[in-house]
DNA sequence: TTTAGGCTGTTACGTTCTGTTACCGCTCGG
DNA sequence: CCGAGCGGTAACAGAACGTAACAGCCTAAA
């Protein structure tokens, strides 16, 4: 759904377990990263974006539950535990709720990538839900987009004008950040379908965007041109939707 | 929108896994109690108001189902159930008996925090939807219009005189704030479709209404010009109090 | 009935917005 | 190094919007 190859991270000290696990998983559309201990995790983690994470709890050095517990503490990162024993499930459903799934060992490889397919749209499912559902306004570096007001905010706290097709068009990008969408997608979901219209004018109105939002227009950074592909949003996309209901109600 | 801090009641048998929720909620600014039981969650919804009830459906005694049906019958309290494995079944079960959401286990805490707020959410904008249909008094921004009495106050409290088809348009339009009204359904909304007018006439009209609300008719804040689609209420409406009613209305 | 005054829809004109086009520079494959 | 294709953006024209001005209509008082 996120992706057609999902990057994922297989934690696992026993190497014949891993490598299974590793080629399963590569032969059903997976990419697939190992690592034998919590060290040589973070150091993958480090290295390139993991979608998911699957995780033996009995492992040398720092323990499953314990990492997954630091993994949980800054990332949302989805991940899988494998238990060793079907007596330990209880324990870490009770003592360790950042997983999102487990499976006991031994499982079939089959069930693994069922659960894998299922935690990712899950996850894929909330994340685009509490985006698009609750949020009315959304951050990123500073910047700040009501959805309710329609005006969008820089970090200084000031208002920046922006047309409706400029806003229209910004919502929609910042709604679904590290996408890359396509000059017809766009045209879709900000509507602009009915109203005739080529895809070039996608690329006029991201251009008078970038005028006022880009530090150097020249240098785009928050909206990144994908050749031959469209354009993404690429900061990190916040709801702050907390704040907006308590202030709201006061 | 009751309060900042929302009062939640956790209805769980297994100890551990009901201190980690509580733990998990109260250090994400929830007031939280909890319950083992049916008969404990009765006390305790007795002794003091629930804003949001989370409830497993595997209880000891009276099962989760049978108790979510039970406070529905009485009370409006939101509900979020707790599913064992996900269950398809369970799930339809428990929106069936009037849960507002269900999760199933195990699951990542944050994403439970990020349910609470989305159904909290949900229902205080119900909440608002449905006090503003029948009031006779909004408010908005300090400003006060009085459907009975035909009148509006802005934030001194002095009459501002408003036109019959003035004050119409500016009562449909703040009757459903957020919402982007075209000027087709303008015309229907107000009643003056039969008056035969054209589209350009509900324009002139918010310009209008504009000179007469907004603090820079120049830049409009109250009601936005959405182009190509029509005109927006932005700011939030509140059903004044029943005193300030029967104030005014004497 | 007449008349004055206010309300309302229509028209017209200036302004702003937006899609289209054209031109130029860049990138990529050869 | 070249050519083809892609993307950035200035310039333009047409559409949408804001609003001043006007004329028809209604109401109320004389």
């Amino acid at each position: 759904m996120a992706q057609p190859q999902p990057n994922i991270l297989v934690v696992e000290d026993d190497r014949e377990t891993r490598s299974l696990i590793a080629k399963y998983l590569r032969n059903n559309a997976c990419n697939v990263t190992t690592a034998g201990d919590g060290r040589e995790m973070v150091r993958a983690m480090t290295d390139h974006r993991v979608d998911l994470l699957i995780l033996d709890v009995m492992l040398p050095g720092e323990d499953g539950l314990s990492l997954c517990r630091k993994v949980r503490a800054t990332s949302q990162t989805p991940i899988i535990m494998l238990t060793a024993r079907g007596e330990d499930v209880d324990r870490i459903l009770g003592l360790e709720m950042g997983a999102d799934d487990y499976l006991p060992k031994p499982f079939n490889p089959r069930e693994l990538l069922a659960r894998i397919n299922a935690v990712l749209r899950r996850q894929a499912a909330a994340r685009n839900a509490s985006a698009i559902e609750g949020a009315t306004v959304l951050t990123f570096q500073g910047w700040r987009i009501d959805f309710r007001l329609r005006e969008l905010r820089n970090p200084e706290g000031a208002k920046v004008a922006m047309t409706s097709a400029e806003f229209d068009l910004l919502r929609t990008l910042c709604e679904r950040p590290g996408r890359v969408l396509s000059r017809d997608s766009l045209l879709d979901l900000t509507g602009a379908r009915d109203a005739g219209s080529l895809e070039r004018s996608i690329d006029v109105l991201v251009s008078r965007i970038r005028r006022k939002i880009e530090p150097d227009p020249q240098e785009a950074t928050i909206i990144k041109t994908v050749r031959a592909g469209g354009y993404m949003f690429t900061p990190r996309v916040e709801a702050a939707t907390v704040e907006a209901v308590t202030a709201a109600g006061n």
